[in-house]
DNA sequence: CGCAAGCATTCTGCATGCAGAATTTTGTTT
DNA sequence: AAACAAAATTCTGCATGCAGAATGCTTGCG
């Protein structure tokens, strides 16, 4: 049963570990897949834990882009047999985070320019649709806790935080989402959400875009409070299309 | 059972027959991966191959929604073994089409009337903006193309040949939607059309309802051909919100 | 000196085996 | 006879093994 070791305890990884590995049974978020865990308490899965640390190692830029996935080294670094590292493969290639190439086994997925701008395009409209919809579905309840992450994400800002003023910031746009209370939404947002988190990352840089991205943000928090759809719903797709400038140069 | 385990035998799959065994080593078509194999040759593999024909007895209701798949009896079914079945299944769990349920395996996943509707609403805003982009970016040619696609489509309503005229009609919202130049917008509506082939089939039956969507795709193609974007938005978007009439007494 | 053919070495794709959880069946008690 | 408990039987989750393809390296030839 043991003889796997990293995954399931974090004990010695000496093979040159390269950095810190994140807490493995509390995987730190799922963008394609919210826990909708009602009812049963779903027993951590081995599956879900590597679909996360794998996804992670992608945004984070540790698998580069185009590169080949090595199964035997993956699996080894990770803890895990082949076996359901390779489902694991399967299941984010399906979410388009990797490519399958038969024979070959599976690449990194590298988007090009046009890629981030359309799919910056669809995530634009689909928040916009979302923004419309939230204003007539949220409860105040609902808006007021989205208030909440704002003011924490404002917080961020003042003290420059920027990872955790990112996670923030990616949150408020699911949680915004999610008031739409149109799951279908919400699933094909997180899908092209988790595409362009790499980018959106690395391309945020410099302290005016920063203050735009924010800017931004104001514009969408007030209008979610003034339940005013059509204003919430121009602003997100605004932000979007702002998000394409401040983000082109880094491709 | 009638000994169906041919997945790797492509012998004498003579027949065509259009609900019986689709072409093994040609996958009809990809939904979730528009086959975008500009370069390689891409070897058939078997992974692509069960992919479709899971998916396919999905849709066509042969897997009954909320039961389990019992991965021996399925991979004996198809003649492979559990690990590329299940490394298959877990390439449909992120398509959506299954739930994967900790211990217990995966299990068809059951749309509920609210699912369809909001797949439906984000599904016609998606083509809306899909029509726009096409007026604007598509050659003649290619118009040309989807008009032969719904030349086709005619006759088949005039023979009502009703299969056929099924699956042509999917092709041309495919069609559509690729003239949009937009591969990320294809992609995931790729993938909320996938989640309700099945219950667009069953659901539009009924001679009245038939000519009524035959009108819409009328209106399309019309609009399509003289390029007005707006119209042809409207037009797709509005199919889609009468799809939903026409569907709903079927969930 | 460049290039291609042949060989050796991974690496992927798939099948099989096994441990533990889930489910069903059987046996016991009230 | 109903209800509960416990054994027996699947079934899932994962590891390992093996065949064949893919890749890299060496060597022979132009």
């Amino acid at each position: 049963m043991d003889g796997q070791a990293a995954l399931r305890e974090p004990q010695d990884n000496e093979s040159g570990g390269m950095d810190g590995q994140a807490a493995l049974r509390e995987p730190p978020d799922a963008p394609g897949a919210d826990r909708e865990g009602r009812g049963r308490i779903a027993r951590p899965s081995l599956h879900d834990a590597i679909v996360s640390r794998v996804r992670d190692m992608i945004i984070e830029g540790r698998l580069a882009p185009g590169s080949r996935i090595h199964e035997g080294r993956l699996g080894e670094e990770l803890g895990v047999s082949r076996t359901p590292l390779r489902e694991a493969l399967k299941y984010l290639a399906s979410e388009g985070l990797l490519e399958l190439s038969p024979g070959r086994g599976a690449l990194v997925r590298q988007f090009s320019a046009k890629d981030v701008k359309d799919a910056l395009a669809v995530l634009g409209h689909m928040e916009g649709l979302a923004g419309r919809l939230a204003c007539a579905q949220a409860s105040d309840a609902e808006i007021g806790e989205v208030r909440q992450l704002h003011d924490r994400m404002m917080e961020l800002y003042r003290t420059r935080d920027r990872l955790p003023y990112f996670k923030l910031n990616q949150a408020i746009h699911s949680a915004i989402l999610r008031l739409s209370k149109n799951d279908s939404l919400s699933y094909v947002h997180g899908i092209l959400q988790a595409r362009l988190r790499r980018i959106r990352y690395i391309g945020n840089e410099g302290p005016e875009k920063w203050a735009g991205a924010v800017a931004d943000h104001e514009e969408m928090i007030a209008a979610l409070e003034a339940r005013d759809g059509e204003r919430l719903s121009a602003a997100m797709a605004a932000h979007m299309d702002r998000t394409w400038d401040r983000v082109r140069h880094a491709i």
